[in-house]
DNA sequence: CATGAATGAGTATTCATTCAT
DNA sequence: AATGAATGAATACTCATTCAT
């Protein structure tokens, strides 16, 4: 029974709650914040958003599209495999120091009930069985058989680039560290050095 | 006025608090409930901690606690850096996957405002700053001056070795693969393989 | 200002009101749900209808009004006392049974501070003060004085015929018995003898 | 979870929900507007019932045991069924008379959606199958089969009476009549020759 | 005129905290 | 000191009503 006509407060609704759970949680985000914030009546949520619960999932759905548009932007088909792993390492980096509440919502939502069925390589990894596929998880399995990664279950991998990762994101955002591009170059290279055989 | 405690109780409750916030959150984890769990009166926490906030923050220094005897203990003062690292990485990884309810407890604190003002490393590195202090932090910025580790800030190690970690250990926890010592050991080589100068 | 209405709409609104508030209830019968079922817009009902509380007044009105034309039909004026009751109680009964939704919005109506005002009496008594009047209350009072009739106020006779019917009517409606006409002659017949003078 | 210790608490709620509900239906009715009429605190009234569909139901339970007490208290077993039939009327017509908000909240309990499944003569009806089963529904059973009533469905006669009692209870405490001892006992002839064979 | 999106007041329920026992 | 009943502020969600299109 949901009948939204006006994307733009839509929009306004998510990036909103993108915001608030990003920097407060799920829990200590009233609707009525997120109304206020997003500019619109208590009520209206209600009506591009069933439910609360709904609302979450569908702000993670966008965030992820969004993110995973970044992601396949620019994709270096066919290069070689280093080549494109540092096509994954960077966009996710860019993304993640660029768009800081993004990131913050995908950690909520990740560890998370809500997101406990996922997870985060499962993000990627679309349905993918062909040849060329363009997500992490592909790549890791290739070179995992081609014999430049070393012999680990793929999701310890992944869980390797993508611990990092987010750890290193997350400590920018904090202004711990400086995640410039210079440096990220750098940690690609040290986390390419954990996947690969020496 | 400081009025008679029963450190059993205080256990208790620290106890109940950690299990159920692992397992629901903090939001989701009403006092009544720990309470309920510690065996006490509702009322009673308060005379052990002023408020939930506290409560919670209390209950991280017993964690926190708790794994750093488990990090110190047959700590190979003196020895290689090599092997003074796998101490470290053989030791959170075990206690991670042996104290599950500690791990998570800590991933809930870390991932929440509550522990935005901490951070993973000052966890570790307790007031340290002699020469041959115990902690992870010390042995990095040793490694890296000593140059056997990359010329990256030392938080960017950490990340590496921490992130990497404990997105293993929530996906050990959660069934998706298993860390067992074999497979704690390749991947203490694999992080060592980032952090290392090559 | 008089604004140009559509009786055909109205009559829409009317129809959805009482079927819905039959099936569910005033309070759990949202304006929106009633518009969706007259397949008017939400705004329009009040168009037709300055609130809620008189939208069901004048349903009320509606309703009753269509009852007593059924009553007044077929009224066979002059004939016997005895006659002239059992055309009411027979219309009344098949009205019932035949208008099932017409009768549980009556229900809901006078078992609801709505209705509290009124009275099902004066339902029927139309503004009749002549002679020959064709309403139940008149004619209970010329049995009174006629001395067929127990000397009771004439609103007892009332509550009798109209609490035993309306009981009747309504588990007939949930299906707890089966009012067919030989079953209501029975009845009409009992009631009969609760008001006659032995 | 229901840990009450205060009765005369439960008490109070129970008379606040009545009197209300009586007044102004459930929907009508905010808990917290039971909960002030009370005398307590808006949350307390869930520490006594789960929800407030559950408080409907146990007010139901507390006026229909309260009811049958009258109905059982003198009844005077083993004489005549007139004599039978004339203390469930009069007792009941009294309970209802010195008893308006019961007997308004009975209405609207058995009116709504709570109350469907149940039926009014269930009220009564104890699981009794034995001789001498103190209810009216067994009374007229009886009736039925010595010949003393006429030869309808059990429930038609019973219809007869609570409708017509509840029709008349009602319009005495909306003040158009008045049932005092005499005026009952007329009624209850005139509902005996309802069900009377003659 | 008709519409239905937007609004915000109103409702049931939860839970941190207090305090009488 | 310990308890747990009582409290009321806070929160998700609904719905009568309005008003821009």
């Amino acid at each position: 029974m949901i009948h939204q006509t006006d994307p733009e407060k839509r929009q306004a609704i998510l990036r909103a709650t993108i915001e608030l759970v990003a920097k407060r949680g799920f829990h200590a985000t009233p609707m009525a914040m997120i109304a206020a914030r997003a500019g619109v009546g208590a009520g209206s949520i209600y009506r591009y958003f069933a439910d609360k619960e709904i609302l979450i999932h569908e702000t993670f759905a966008e965030v992820s599209s969004r993110m995973h548009e970044a992601m396949v932007d620019g994709y270096p088909r066919g290069e070689s495999i280093r080549r494109r792993y540092e096509h994954f390492f960077l966009c996710m980096s860019h993304f993640f120091v660029e768009n800081s509440s993004d990131f913050a919502f995908l950690r909520q939502y990740f560890d998370s009930p809500f997101g406990t069925a996922l997870r985060r390589d499962k993000m990627m990894e679309q349905q993918c069985r062909d040849t060329d596929c363009e997500s992490l998880s592909c790549l890791i399995e290739e070179g995992i058989k081609s014999g430049h990664f070393k012999d680990l279950p793929p999701l310890a991998h992944i869980c390797i680039v993508f611990g990092s990762l987010t750890s290193l994101a997350r400590d920018h955002i904090h202004g711990f560290l400086t995640l410039d591009a210079k440096m990220i170059q750098l940690i690609a290279d040290a986390c390419w050095d954990a996947l690969a055989r020496h």
